[in-house]
DNA sequence: ATGCTCACG
DNA sequence: ACGTACGTGAGCATC
């Protein structure tokens, strides 16, 4: 026999928070319809996710309820719910009829009590409450499970007891209702206990278990305290009476009464259809509707017809990693018609032709597509790309085809149910993909003009069109080429390592006493701090940390310590460089790394498959991997230019503060110039000690310096870290102004923007907790700094690319890292390559201070310094 | 799939 | 009182 599994939903608390966490949003006929929505999509995520059989929703009922009886005030600070949320009620009951669910509201009870009185008494195998609201979790039993919405509106904690005694110091959820009664409630006008917040509370009721058994001992408390609640009984009592969730109210309702029933699928279609839910009524499109579909005119071809211009270009491939996939499928989209082929298409002289002529093609991933196409020797010419324009558009969730749709409201074609996900990937039949491709081609097609729309409205085409568009051709040839590398060298470091990291393991088993996995942090963990006793200063959610920091120090209490930072240090060389790196060696001895061009949120490039922008350079032993990186031929070498602070640069151009401004045109040494400001030294008095200090808090401005991140950087007290950075902005008054700009601009528009008009948005810069807060504000100086930098290496790789085709040069970009390239080329150009590369990285954008560049050629990657 | 740790700018 | 430095990707252990 199935399950039963009830699902009781607090419809008030999540329609408040649909209301507050969406921006607002109309029908045609003008209603407010942004909290429907969002209770809609939370709604049906729940069905999908939890498959529940019953189902209820309950409301508050809109008169006093008793709890007025007992206490006038309840609630009463309480702002009046804005008319804009109190007109959707009506929608939201419509929608939990339309999808056949029960609703249930009762004169002078709120939603809670019928929650609660039903959690209790229905005969379910399995019942879960969702809220918003944290005094529901009082529900949580072994039977009943609570999921609290988080951020957002569709994602869920799920609230089970040991999750609450984890939480809450090992309190049963019960006793949520004691901390209540003694911290009080400010949302409800609970007043608890004055002085007590929460920490107070929780310890207080672990050591008597509840309200009543803290006044039987309150003698045992002293002074202010003791004082604060023996005065203070009478609302205690009041309070934990107040938040206590009734559960025996008077109800007339059976299991059977809450299933979920059928529904027709044509009501909530009509409705999401008159209330403009674009994305809702696609999913709940009755069959009939397939015509719709069956509108798209779709033709399947073996040779390109002629008479096709601009076009959308769909190139499937299975999965991302172009280089080694294979064309599964062409899917073409033009005003009037659909092409969908197969991979052969790829040999028709038509489709060669049209893909090498100026005709505009409309790609999702242009250097995906470009790439596929030249292992066939096609040129892709005169193309668009959809992904690279959403990226611009920064939307939350990632840049994707359906992340941009659902930007639009639309629903993207559906991935995953054609080609399957994971190990199950796969390339379905033509009958199967076909359809898909069509769609998905219809779908950029739909799209791209959208998109080009906004971004021209935000500003934003120039930097789409002029930068990275362009830039993603420059990428695709960097990718092309490859760099070489030697397996030689890496097979040498491996012996090596492998003989240092078998004696390391048998001398910290020696150490310790036993033999253990040193690659656990979880094992590590038991080992230092349970076995051996040491102090354990940090921990992760799970545990013990372990990491470097801490490691660092424990290393005088312990000899093992040390062994184990190295051992460390030569597993991470080992497993992720000199063991990875050969894994991803190609046939012609070169790695093909891709760069992502709309991943990072502030405008950097990222590398994968595998990552070369984080190959070692610190330490010395690390630093040897790039022995390994090598020009592809004889008589060649690499050059490497890197910027020197850039991103101190832009912040001084930005701010124009004079000090720093100064400083880059006199071209002083900008940490040891810092250093001598702050510590008020001539700058020949500098020691290194300080330069270093100045170092991490030119740094930390950049990240959006706090006192704590400081300490902890610095090895200092929050103090002392507090006085650096008091000091630091009463000598660069402008820096702070310009970072106190950056967060009002982020206050005022939502977003902030670099000096070539990219965008982040910053959803949370007015939120009420203080994290998420502190997080954005930090975030909303940061990118701005960070973004520019990315932009202006950006447009230098486009200049240099440029430089070098005009010239006679053969040398070519092989790779970027943020803020240097890296360039193979004969021996004998090498000069002029310098030369071309300084003046094109250095002139690129003229800012209020000169831009440097340094750079060094060399046999190996590790020479070029 | 997720968390920890650590490599880079 | 809160609990953080900004941005990435990869390997490993653990669930």
């Amino acid at each position: 026999m199935m399950e039963n599994k009830l699902l009781l939903i607090d419809g008030n608390s999540l329609t408040y928070r649909a209301f507050f966490a969406l921006p607002p949003m109309t029908d045609a006929q003008g209603r407010n319809t942004n909290a429907a929505y969002g209770f809609t999509m939370m709604l049906l995520k729940l069905l999908e996710e939890e498959q529940p059989t019953h189902m209820l929703v309950a409301f508050d009922a809109s008169s006093e309820t008793f709890r007025h009886d007992v206490y006038q005030e309840y609630k009463g600070s309480r702002e009046k719910t804005p008319s804009e949320l109190r007109e959707q009620f009506p929608i939201v009951r419509d929608i939990c009829e339309a999808l056949g669910i029960q609703m249930m509201e009762l004169h002078r009870y709120e939603a809670d009590d019928l929650i609660g009185t039903l959690a209790q008494t229905m005969p379910a195998d399995r019942i879960r409450i969702v809220t918003g609201d944290k005094d529901l979790l009082q529900l949580v039993t072994d039977q009943v499970e609570v999921l609290i919405t988080k951020r957002g509106i569709t994602d869920v904690l799920c609230m089970t007891e040991e999750l609450f005694a984890e939480t809450y110091g090992g309190l049963k959820p019960m006793q949520m209702i004691d901390l209540k009664g003694l911290m009080g409630d400010k949302s409800d006008n609970i007043p608890g206990v004055p002085g007590i917040g929460e920490k107070t509370a929780i310890k207080l009721i672990s050591a008597y278990g509840s309200v009543e058994g803290l006044y039987e001992h309150v003698e045992d408390l002293k002074g202010k305290q003791k004082e604060k609640v023996i005065a203070n009984e009478e609302l205690a009592r009041l309070s934990k009476e107040l938040a206590t969730i009734k559960l025996d109210v008077p109800l007339d309702v059976t299991l059977d009464d809450l299933q979920i029933s059928d529904v027709d699928t044509q009501v909530p279609y009509s409705l999401f259809q008159s209330l403009g839910f674009k994305s809702l009524t696609n999913r709940f499109a009755p069959v009939v509707e397939e015509a719709d579909k069956e509108q798209l005119n779709v033709q399947t071809i073996t040779s390109l017809p002629e008479g096709v211009t601009d076009a959308v270009l769909v190139v499937e491939q299975l999965r991302e990693d172009y280089m080694e996939e294979d064309i599964i499928g062409f899917g073409i989209a033009t005003p009037d018609q659909i092409y969908v082929a197969s991979p052969e298409l790829v040999n028709d002289p038509a489709f060669r032709a049209w893909i090498e002529s100026d005709h505009q093609k409309i790609c999702l991933d242009a250097k995906q597509v470009a790439f596929a196409l030249r292992k066939h020797d096609l040129k892709l010419t005169a193309f668009d790309d959809l992904l690279l324009a959403g990226y611009l558009l920064n939307l939350s969730g990632g840049t994707t085809l359906a992340s941009i749709a659902g930007h639009y409201m639309l629903m993207a074609p559906n991935e995953e149910a054609v080609l399957g996900k994971g190990a199950k990937r796969l390339a379905p039949t033509d009958d199967l993909l076909h359809p898909y491709l069509a769609e998905k081609a219809r779908m950029i097609e739909l799209l791209f003009p959208k998109v080009k729309e906004e971004l021209k409205a935000n500003q934003q085409f120039e930097l789409y069109e002029t930068l990275e568009r362009p830039l993603s051709g420059v990428l695709a040839e960097m990718e092309w080429t490859g760099i070489r590398v030697d397996v030689a060298t890496l097979q040498d470091m491996q012996e090596d390592l492998r003989g240092r990291l078998t004696d390391l393991e048998q001398l910290i088993y020696g150490e310790v006493g036993e033999e253990f996995n040193i690659n656990s942090p979880k094992q590590l963990g038991v080992i230092l701090f349970e076995k051996l006793e040491l102090p354990a200063f940090k921990k992760t959610k799970t545990g013990y940390s372990t990491a470097a920091d801490v490691l660092e120090k424990l290393r005088p209490l312990h000899p093992v310590i040390d062994h184990i930072m190295l051992y460390r240090e030569l597993q991470k060389l080992q497993s992720t460089y000199v063991e990875g790196l050969q894994k991803v060696i190609k046939e012609d001895g070169k790695i093909h790394t891709r760069f992502a061009q709309t991943i990072a949120q502030t405008g950097r490039l990222s590398s994968v498959n595998p990552n070369l922008q984080n190959i070692p350079v610190r330490i010395e032993e690390g630093r040897k991997i790039r022995k390994a990186f090598v020009p592809s031929e004889a008589g060649w070498s690499l050059y490497a230019a890197d910027y020197s602070q850039i991103e101190l640069r832009v912040m001084a151009h930005m701010s124009e503060d004079k000090t720093l401004v100064q400083a880059f045109l006199d071209d002083a040494d900008i940490h040891t110039q810092t250093a001598s400001s702050v510590f008020g030294v001539a700058p020949n008095d500098v020691t290194g000690n300080m330069r270093r200090q100045a170092k991490a808090v030119n740094f930390g401005i950049i990240y959006g310096i706090s006192d704590y991140g400081l300490s902890q950087n610095l090895n200092i007290s929050r103090k002392e870290a507090q006085d650096f950075i008091d000091r630091y902005f009463e000598l660069f008054p402008q820096i702070k102004l310009f970072m106190d700009e950056a967060i009002e601009k982020a206050r005022m528009n939502g977003f902030v923007e670099t000096l070539m008009n990219r965008r982040r948005n910053i959803p949370d810069i007015n939120s009420k907790n203080f994290n998420l807060r502190g997080f954005a504000e930090r975030t909303a100086i940061n990118t701005p700094i960070q973004g520019s930098a990315a932009d202006i290496i950006k447009k230098a790789m486009l200049d240099v690319h440029a430089a070098l085709e005009a010239s006679p040069l053969q040398a070519r970009l092989l790779l970027q890292v943020h803020d240097e390239l890296i360039f193979e080329a004969p021996d004998e150009e090498l000069d002029a390559l310098k030369t071309l590369v300084k003046q094109a990285m250095e002139q690129t954008v003229d800012l209020s201070v000169p831009l440097r560049v340094d750079g060094d050629a060399g046999h190996s990657w590790y020479e070029t310094k």
